[in-house]
DNA sequence: TCACCATTTTTTGCATACAAAGGTGATTTG
DNA sequence: CAAATCACCTTTGTATGCAAAAAATGGTGA
């Protein structure tokens, strides 16, 4: 085993551009109903057209844009009900991925999260929104890395990949912020004692209040966006890009 | 709201050809590891291989093919841990499902799942193979649709697409196929009482079985086929075409 | 002014062409 | 004779061209 001199052997053209836009998918930077155009597309990312369709093809599959025939694509716009479903798959995989956790993980692992909840105690204390959802995002992460299953990693990232787009714009509120890092407090605890049981009830819940609280943001942003084009006098039900 | 002439408005090429695709991989008609040929498959479905390629693209993303960058692509071949894994995320969906369908199944769904067991334990009696199969398949995905989720149906889909090719080529052992149908008929129970802790037991411990039964014909047909290999003095590892 | 229709323009979908990488086999050399 | 090398052929990856479908535009009539 010497020579990886290269860990990314230079991979294919249709993969780096099928990165990029799931990059941008799930940053916001294409709105979710917008629409993809090819040449548009294809020259920000300099690449044919050949590439960049087999690109949306695989992002069709992951289920990050939908494809409307002799239209394109566009990015996937999720309804309530789509969102509400969303986690309760979701929650379904937290679960299971801790109670996998509580029987596999290894020592190192646990202190790397716990390490991790401390650093997110002092960006949730310092207000530090982007910096607590990065470290939450990574805790849940390892939480799913410790269950030692690649196939339920894979089904997570691409079922998580989705509901990132909303996290983007949502905005914790105070209260229920105390209550999600509270839940992080119990489901340490959980993971420590490898209580399995309790870690899934911990995570099922954890879950169901985030579900609520992107679907209450949601909900308030589409009131002030009814108010604004109502002031405008302009119908923007449909996002752009 | 009057002509739908066609309700399939002749989807795109790419889709038709990634639905062809999927089947033959699905029953086993391409084997686990064996390449596909663009310029071979262009002439087998008559496309070009535009379309043909992005239909690959798809079932890559959908887990059937690995990419291999510059070498094209080739049907997945399971490793042993590759099974267990995707057993125990398909036991998780499952496990999901029964429990959201005790919530939300209507009277006439469980009336029609009752009536396929009964065409099942028929099945069962006759020895009858594949309309066992097919039964038992049709019973967990009406479970499936019970839950009301159609997220969960489609992740269900997509992981259990992976292990349908080794179903294929299963066959049921006598006292594992009895348990198999007592279990079914825990379900059914469950199911009936409304019972969602019981429901996911039962769900849980039938996929277990299920993965065991695999992994077992998995593990003979291996050793049958390294005699063979030994006996014809050449080295078969890769299942050809 | 608004609605409807024809025409033009744009965009997508598919096919083909070209370039590069991989595999194969014969030939050559140690 | 074995191993390495080189040339050839096959196959994949990307770019481009062409046809059909959809959207945009403009004009006409009510």
């Amino acid at each position: 085993m010497s020579a990886e001199i290269i860990p990314i052997p230079r991979s294919a053209l249709h993969e780096q551009v099928a990165h990029r836009l799931r990059q941008m998918l799930v940053e916001n930077r294409i709105a979710p109903g917008a629409k993809l155009n090819e040449r548009a597309l294809c020259e920000l990312l300099n690449v044919s057209r050949t590439p960049l369709r087999e690109a949306i093809k695989m992002l069709a599959a992951e289920g990050l844009v939908e494809l409307l025939t002799n239209r394109g694509a566009i990015a996937v716009e999720l309804s309530e009900a789509d969102i509400l479903n969303t986690f309760e798959v979701m929650a379904g995989l937290e679960a299971q991925s801790g109670e996998l956790a509580c029987d596999r993980i290894t020592g190192a692992e646990l202190t790397e999260i716990k390490a991790m909840h401390f650093e997110m105690l002092a960006a949730y204390t310092r207000r530090d929104l982007p910096g607590y959802y990065r470290l939450n995002a990574a805790i849940h992460s390892a939480i799913n890395v410790a269950a030692k299953n690649p196939v339920l990693t894979a089904t997570y990232k691409q079922v998580n990949a989705r509901l990132q787009a909303l996290r983007f714009r949502s905005n914790q509120d105070g209260e229920k912020w105390q209550d999600a890092v509270a839940e992080h407090e119990q489901m340490i605890d959980a993971l420590t004692r490898r209580d399995a049981p309790a870690m899934r009830e911990v995570l099922m819940s954890h879950l169901i209040h985030k579900r609520d609280v992107v679907v209450e943001q949601l909900r308030s942003a589409a009131s002030a966006d009814a108010n604004q084009s109502r002031a405008l006098d302009k119908p923007a039900s449909r996002a752009p890009a």
